[in-house]
DNA sequence: CATGAATGAGCGTTCATTCAT
DNA sequence: TATGAATGAACGCTCATTCAT
């Protein structure tokens, strides 16, 4: 059970990203977030040292999130080829669900210096861990993590972004670009398997 | 009466991005920017009708900019081989080049609620011409250019971020990922080619 | 929380119509109000929605102010005659006594883009009711209320600009005024009596 | 025939009346000025040497007209019953047929900061001399030339006001006035008389 | 004479934050 | 804990005025 206190905090949460992806940090002010939250502006201040510090909780939580929601949907038993297809599919679909958390996950981490006053995402060590795993077992090429990393997830964005309009269009290119991407990246041997 | 000074406007563009990459949107004030620009506030109005036109125009014009280097570095007579080396690599060499324009862009594009407002870049339905070219004549395989798109560029914003302060590496991996990409996107006519 | 300050509110009031008597309108900008209400420029905006509604919302108090003095002053048992050198007088008095509220309602209702978008004062129609029930019960003639009240209260304030600084000659003017406005005003059969 | 000059200097002072009615004060920034008269800002500073001087001027040549206006409609030859209804129709006249002279007039004079700084309007102590003239031939009542003043004019600015869309009535309440202000200013032996 | 560029100062307003309850 | 009042600093922008041509 969530305690009345939390439920104040999530409102602020909330009403940090519904803002930040209407109007962008610009219009993200301690005003506006405690009136979207329902809450008093001073109420911001007991839950969060100041706005900086608030922006930069939340970037952290959320961005987690991101990845414990991909990592939630594979398991060990998956087949390298399965393995790809879902880690694709999982991060269209938490974009899709959650665009305000996407938006501002992005619109924080394109920003330096914002960035680089964070800690790593723990979730992304996570994902490369899983890759090192499936390099190790030969299920997939041994190709650099980073450009493992891009090439699952960043033509992702571009698809969600270029054809958010059109979403039986962006499943038909999902659909080509894990197959693509799994030619790419799946070892040799596993290419007939599964 | 004075001439319109060339100087002045560039020195405002200039300002503006050095300001948005050290100290991202929220630091870059009319005010700062004017002091950062040797200006005063009201100067600037001259040149932009208001904060918001000045922000779009320039990331129109740098906008162009990326795309139009890259298009300046490639020529019709590369094979798809080379072409595709080529572009990545001259993505990544504007990026290091010019990290704050690079910069700006991305904070700007990542922002919803100011990109909606801008027309589409030109310069990348010039890169999406020159695939449809390429695809037409069976150099590279017929992938939705969406992904071929963001297979070729999104990467190397990756491999810059992530290995920011080890070039060599950098440049190792970037290698590596021209080499599969090549594999990825070439027509298997074109694999052996070069 | 603390209480909204009854007093801040007020000082900003009287700090308006100080300045807008001193300076004129242009002498009263928001900065300067604060500073001789003594409150922060901030404060202004949590008593008022902008300067707009500030300055209609004192003009709109303090032109009801004009006229509640001067009802207050007369009752219904005066004679025509009376009532008329009282309405004159209590008049005169309030300009006296309220030099910058005079001269604040003055200026605002001068300038027709102010005005217009005003209701239109309470206090003047209750002038005008009186008026009726005096025409209705032959103390006065028929005449236009606009002529009436333009009778009554214009010269006033021509007796008053005029005679600044000669108190005596003002009140002996305002004396021969009376007599010649009740002249004027009063219906025949009245005139011989009180 | 008027010089280029001229022209220029004219249009700027219709601009600044024709915005000060429309706007107020407020609405008459010499850029907004300068924009209206289809001029540079830095012309209106070869007229004026500021904008407190520019508005004055105007100012003491607009409140001139208005005077000079009403003294051409009369002559000497006319009956003190003719002087008043003249005296009193022209000034109505005037109002409605320059309505942003009158205004600027009007706001001007009511602001005391700036009409202080003014010399008295001339037109207005010839009013004044042609009063003492006509008490002098027991024309009119000896009254003090202030209330005979106000008794004229001022009612005449709040019927415009109040009546301002409805000509007609205006017409009305007007002739209704003209008749009292001479039952109350003409001397007895006048009455019966033209 | 006339201009549009240029400016420092100031505008009305909102900001992130703190205070008093 | 939670609040609305309160604030100095800063915001984006316009002002009256001057400069260079």
């Amino acid at each position: 059970m969530r305690k009345k206190d939390d439920e104040k905090k999530q409102n602020i949460k909330e009403a940090v990203i519904k803002l930040i992806l209407e109007q962008g940090f610009h219009g993200a002010s301690i005003s506006k977030i405690a009136r979207e939250a329902g809450v008093s502006p001073a109420t911001v201040y007991i839950y969060y040292e100041n706005k900086e510090d608030m922006l930069r909780d939340i970037y952290q939580e959320y961005g987690e999130q991101v990845y414990s929601y991909i990592l939630n949907e594979i398991d060990r038993e998956m087949s390298g080829r399965q393995l790809i297809e879902t880690l694709i599919r999982s991060y269209y679909k938490f974009i899709k669900e959650h665009e305000e958390i996407f938006s501002f996950v992005e619109q924080y981490s394109s920003c330096p210096a914002l960035v680089n006053n964070c800690q790593d995402i723990e979730g992304c060590s996570q994902i490369f861990n899983l890759l090192d795993d499936l390099k190790e077992h030969q299920v997939i090429k041994d190709v650099d993590n980073v450009i493992m990393f891009s090439l699952l997830f960043y033509p992702v964005k571009c698809i969600t972004v270029k054809y958010f309009n059109q979403p039986d269009e962006a499943e038909a290119v999902l659909t080509e670009l894990i197959g693509l991407i799994q030619e790419t990246l799946l070892d040799s041997d596993q290419q007939g398997i599964d």
